[in-house]
DNA sequence: TACCCCGTTGATATCGTTGTCAAAATACAT
DNA sequence: ATGTATTTTGACAACGATATCAACGGGGTA
């Protein structure tokens, strides 16, 4: 049989209660009595029955990870960034997939939250952005972190990436090379992320000047293949930029192959730069100029404020900017 | 408040524990009384309190998944087909990153699998191998679901593939193609697949009355660089195999650049295959030859059979091994 | 000395289920 | 009709923690 706090009781000589306070760091206990009672706890190997704790005081000591069919190697740096966070503090991370296109998204994240008496849930885009959703949240009081919301609620716990700038800065550094001709590549019209990244491309463009070419300006969707279909639309028009700028690196890979069926060379015909720092990028040949959020420190630091609100800790809420880095790779030439 | 079995029971009009026998689908219960019970349930939107249920009966209802620094698309992929079995059956999934070299894995995970009541484990290579730790998780009686584990103990809940003949059936399709010297960068020492891609391979060569070559075949460990590495010894020693099987994509993907860099085309100087079909062997140019093992639909089989034997629904026990498939795309060619 | 205050402690109720075991109801055999 | 076996049901304990609230003891004040 297992340990339990009443063994732990009897073994320092003090109530049940008391033990409690103790494993719960509660104020208003004899520092002798504390010590006595660790002592036992270690003695004993003693440690909580989360099911009893939850049954009685509500806390799983569980958070929740919701995505809705993401980018694989975002997933897994997400999920890595929150679970190192978890391992700290002695939470424990339980994942659930939905899709935010259901109609009862809603009653299916509450009777989960209910069910497992979750304590928080971490958001990944689209659900970061989507506001019925969110409001549904707040009104049932589920606590929640939004990794990359393209609004930045007061009072929300949120950590965000400077695509914007990222992407004017990147767009600049494109210009730099000597590059007048620069065409976009857009992702996927829900997510948050590829209004930002357009607009500070397209920023970039106005503020040195450059004419914006529509023809060259396609809407994507992240995938590799609209990153392929684009690429073959704009090699087939008449006039083709001297860069392209997609707004993540699958697309990039897409254009980046349809340039090579085409006879295409990159970057000497074509320079190209994508988005993100995702494994392909470095595994692409050439190597693709990219721009590298913190993906991981980014998710990690989500499920710490998130965790930190639980206990109390709320100080100012702690959401928080991330700068991306840009990564310049062989795929980008100076003309 | 939240509806409780107590409520239900007042609005049946039936004791609690006719109630519970409802919900557990217990024997015994005339139809009649289930009936109405049930019909209280719904009218009353119950559901169990799972704290309780799993103070009481030790059962969570939950199940795990154990990895150690996997490939980031196949854990997606394999956690994706957990989570759709998990769904099915109402089972909630947390996951655990762990690593494979700590002394005190063992103790790490019993606590774990105790303090949550863990109903079930799935274990990812390398873990799947560690006998060690098998044996301790047999000790504990702790159930578990193995996913590719190198040697298929009777008894025991896994899934597999077939590694040895797909690798087999892949090098003889390299033959068939008209080639003679093929080379083989091999896997992660600790991964049981590579071994198993190894003797495959070995096997169809000498079957074909083809000569093995040591200086074409380099130990890798799955990652692009290794395969990148191995690239540039083999092209830069002064014989040149005419194609060249990495034992996964990753490593394909390093040659592919090594290669490039080099300056000789795939696949007119030398052919290329890899292995797992990863998202990266489609988005290459040339996209590779490959091999793809359905991750998801076995991962999804080690969950469902792994929870099958909860319920003691064991039947045989149904361990099951997958086929892959062999995937031809352009980076192999006819000499 | 008497009184109050406050930090410390414990007895016991409680959370919402399932397990135990015996009672009640029904079916079956003689 | 009677006894026995079997199905159906419920009263109550138990799981292992936290919550409530009252009791205790020592220090300060009048």
């Amino acid at each position: 049989m297992a340990v339990t706090i009443k063994d732990v009781s009897k073994d320092a000589n003090v109530s049940i209660k008391t033990v409690s306070r103790v494993i719960n760091n509660e104020a208003n206990v004899a520092d002798a009595t504390k010590k006595r009672v660790l002592l036992s706890v270690k003695k004993l190997g003693f440690r909580p029955n989360k099911s009893a704790q939850s049954l009685r005081s509500k806390r799983s000591f569980i958070i929740a990870l919701l995505y809705d069919n993401p980018n694989k190697s975002y997933l897994a740096d997400v999920q890595s960034g929150i679970f190192q966070a978890c391992k700290l503090t002695g939470y424990n991370l339980v994942i659930q997939e939905c899709d935010y296109k259901s109609s009862n998204l809603n009653k299916t994240i509450l009777e989960f939250v209910e069910d497992l008496r979750i304590d928080g849930l971490i958001l990944t885009p689209p659900l970061s952005d989507m506001d019925d959703f969110l409001e549904h949240l707040d009104k049932h009081h589920i606590e929640h972190a939004i990794i990359a919301p393209s609004t930045l609620k007061a009072g929300s716990l949120y950590v965000s990436s400077n695509d914007y700038e990222a992407a004017y800065a990147l767009t600049s550094e494109i210009i730099k090379h000597g590059h007048k001709e620069i065409g976009f590549i857009k992702g996927h019209q829900k997510h948050s992320a590829s209004n930002l990244r357009f607009n500070g491309y397209i920023d970039a463009i106005k503020n040195h000047s450059l004419e914006k070419n529509d023809s060259w300006i396609k809407q994507g969707n992240f995938s590799f293949k609209s990153g392929f279909d684009a690429g073959v639309e704009i090699f087939d028009s008449g006039h083709i930029p001297t860069a392209i700028f997609a707004s993540n690196d699958s697309m990039a890979a897409g254009i980046m192959k349809s340039a090579q069926m085409k006879g295409l060379k990159i970057p000497y015909d074509v320079s190209l730069a994508g988005f993100d720092d995702s494994p392909i990028a470095h595994q692409l040949w050439p190597a693709l100029t990219t721009v590298k959020q913190p993906v991981e420190i980014m998710a990690n630091h989500a499920a710490k404020i998130l965790m930190r609100k639980f206990n109390g800790l709320d100080g100012k809420n702690q959401s928080k900017e991330f700068k991306s880095k840009l990564i310049l790779r062989e795929s980008l030439r100076t003309l």
